[in-house]
RNA sequence: GCGGAAAUAGCUCAGUUGGUAGAGCACAACCUUGCCAAGGUUGGGGUCGCGGGUUCGAGUCCCGUUUUCCGCUCCA
């Protein structure tokens, strides 16, 4: 199976080598997870951005889009819940090389100390039976008294750490209390380090006093503050979806395995707000419809999987991963979550405004339950990528290499090239260019041999390539050559626009997502 | 974040006990051929990831650092 890896290797060479992907700021050795799009992977980023977009916003009549800041209000992130859940102290252990919570390491020694308490309690209440006084007991016994003295001692100690987030103290309390690992047994830990995965930068003078702000960890949070605003501004009626597309960041302790796990990255987040109780019918009509998504683009069935999840996040009631076949697994690419009330009621509490939707077929208000697609812009670029990237072996014995992009995706729809650089050929095949150029992103292309130009198409995915020859000058047609068959068509030139325009046309494939 | 490995031209790599860098491909120009990658000629391109140290002298040895890959770990 070291196949895979090369493919994957070989994959992301692919993606530097023709202008998909690079490293952020490589000439200064680059930055740690973070990427940028080269010119073909704008394109086929924006292609892919597109029919999510039309997909979502188009077919859709109650689903509309916004684009909100990437700098929040801070209280959006207390009610969101991202603060706390962001912010962990951890430290590992040299030996076993697990991580833990320094936190949880000190509460378990904390309930250590509550059960040694409970065994004495047992223990007694064993031996003097019915008249046994557990209060009694507690308060007089020396071993208990001892115990609890020492859990106090401790408890003292960990709140105090926890409320001035002294990390070093942590690490101290671990140390005198010599915490062991459960694996190793050992007590080598590294330093407490806190890790918050969210960036924060300041807003404002720092003269002035600045606000700490932070780059949002998801784009969920803009769509939900402004719930209310699109609802009344755009006469929305329950139910009803807000669709966008945003950067997002997180400081992810390990980022890795190339474009999968970014710092900074783009999601496609739709929330469909629903009646309370009405939430599962929804989850499974946007269950069904992302996956058709998916599969309109003809990757093929078995590369997609949904992966529900047993343990819930603690504001869903049900929650499910499409799953992609990456060259490494199949990965969460798009996650499907039914998220209850739990956002807007948030930020109902938080800000202390109303935010509830009058029904007036029901003649009630209520807090709309919200079903959300989330979809990693990257991951679904990486996945395509995967799908289309092929190596094959001719019938002649050469290798070709051939990105088997869906038309629709692909950064280039066509290559005009005169077959040889004279007797008129290039000036003829610009002419057409200069007409197709107005409908789709074309290439012109006249250096080396012919073959060679196409295998260069090839590689970047151009479904079509247009070859003017000297028969063009008086039969008024061109060769059109395909992609993935290879084969050869001689079309009017007259005709050439229709026929593109057929295959790259975006329709195609909503219509094979309704048709499902 | 821990452990291991790696970093030399755009790419793939060579570089001998330390003596101030090479190849193939790619790229550019011109000539030639012309429907599936390899013709000819000429040319451009590297402070050997970065910073220190040892040495008369470091791509080569030592330390640090950055990035990448693998394993662990983590993952709303």
């Amino acid at each position: 199976m070291a196949s895979q890896d090369d493919v994957f290797k070989k994959l992301v060479a692919h993606c530097k080598e023709y202008g998909f992907v690079f490293p952020s700021s490589e000439i200064y050795d680059g930055l740690g997870a973070v990427y940028d799009y080269g010119q073909n992977g704008v394109e086929l980023k924006n292609n892919i951005k597109r029919y999510w977009w039309d997909s979502m916003t188009l077919l859709h009549e109650n689903v509309v889009g916004i684009d909100s800041a990437i700098f929040m209000h801070p209280t959006t992130w207390k009610a969101s819940g991202h603060v706390d859940a962001f912010n962990d102290p951890l430290i590992d252990n040299r030996d076993s090389k697990k991580r833990y919570r320094a936190d949880v390491l000190i509460e378990d020694l904390l309930a250590k100390y509550d059960d040694k308490i409970e065994k004495e309690v047992e223990k007694a209440a064993k031996r003097f039976g019915d008249k046994f006084d557990a209060e009694m007991f507690r308060q007089t016994n020396p071993r208990v008294l001892e115990n609890q003295k020492k859990r106090d001692e401790l408890h003292q100690r960990f709140v105090c750490a926890m409320e001035n987030n002294d990390l070093e103290e942590l690490k101290q309390i671990i140390v005198d209390y010599e915490v062991v690992c459960p694996i190793s047994g050992t007590k080598n830990w590294t330093d407490v380090r806190q890790f918050n995965l969210m960036f924060s930068t300041e807003m404002g003078s720092t003269a002035d006093g600045a606000t700490k702000i932070y780059l949002r960890p998801e784009t969920a949070q803009g769509i939900f503050v402004n719930f209310l605003n699109v609802q009344k501004t755009g006469r929305m009626k329950v139910p009803f979806g807000i669709a966008q597309i945003g950067k997002a960041f997180r400081n992810e302790i390990v980022a890795r395995q190339f474009i999968f796990r970014m710092r900074e990255f783009e999601q496609m987040e739709m929330q469909f707000f629903v009646r309370p109780g009405e939430e599962m019918k929804w989850f499974e009509y946007w269950k069904s419809y992302r996956m058709n998504w998916h599969k309109a683009l003809g990757f093929g069935e078995n590369k997609y999987r949904f992966h529900d999840h047993d343990k819930l996040a603690h504001y869903a009631n049900a929650a499910t991963d499409i799953e992609f076949e990456m060259p490494f697994g199949f990965k969460e690419v798009e996650g499907i979550h039914s998220r209850t009330n739990f956002d807007l009621s948030q930020h109902a509490k938080y800000s202390g405004k109303k935010i509830e939707y009058f029904d007036p077929e029901l003649n009630e208000s209520y807090t709309p339950y919200v079903i959300e697609t989330s979809i990693g812009v990257d991951r679904m670029f990486l996945s395509v990528m995967a799908s289309a990237y092929c190596e094959e072996t001719l019938e002649n014995g050469e290798n070709r290499v051939v990105l088997r992009l869906p038309a629709v995706l692909a950064p280039v729809k066509v290559c005009v090239m005169p077959l040889v650089k004279k007797d008129g050929l290039p000036e003829k095949a610009r002419e057409i260019m200069d007409d197709l150029k107005f409908s789709f992103r074309c290439a012109y292309d006249e250096k080396d041999s012919i073959g060679k130009r196409y295998r260069r198409q090839d590689a970047v995915g151009t479904p079509f390539c247009v070859t003017v020859d000297h028969d063009t000058l008086t039969d008024g047609c061109v060769t059109v050559r395909h992609r993935d068959s290879m084969q050869q068509d001689r079309v009017k030139i007259s005709d050439l626009h229709a026929m593109i325009a057929a295959e790259v046309d975006m329709r195609n494939l909503f219509r094979k997502i309704v048709e499902e």
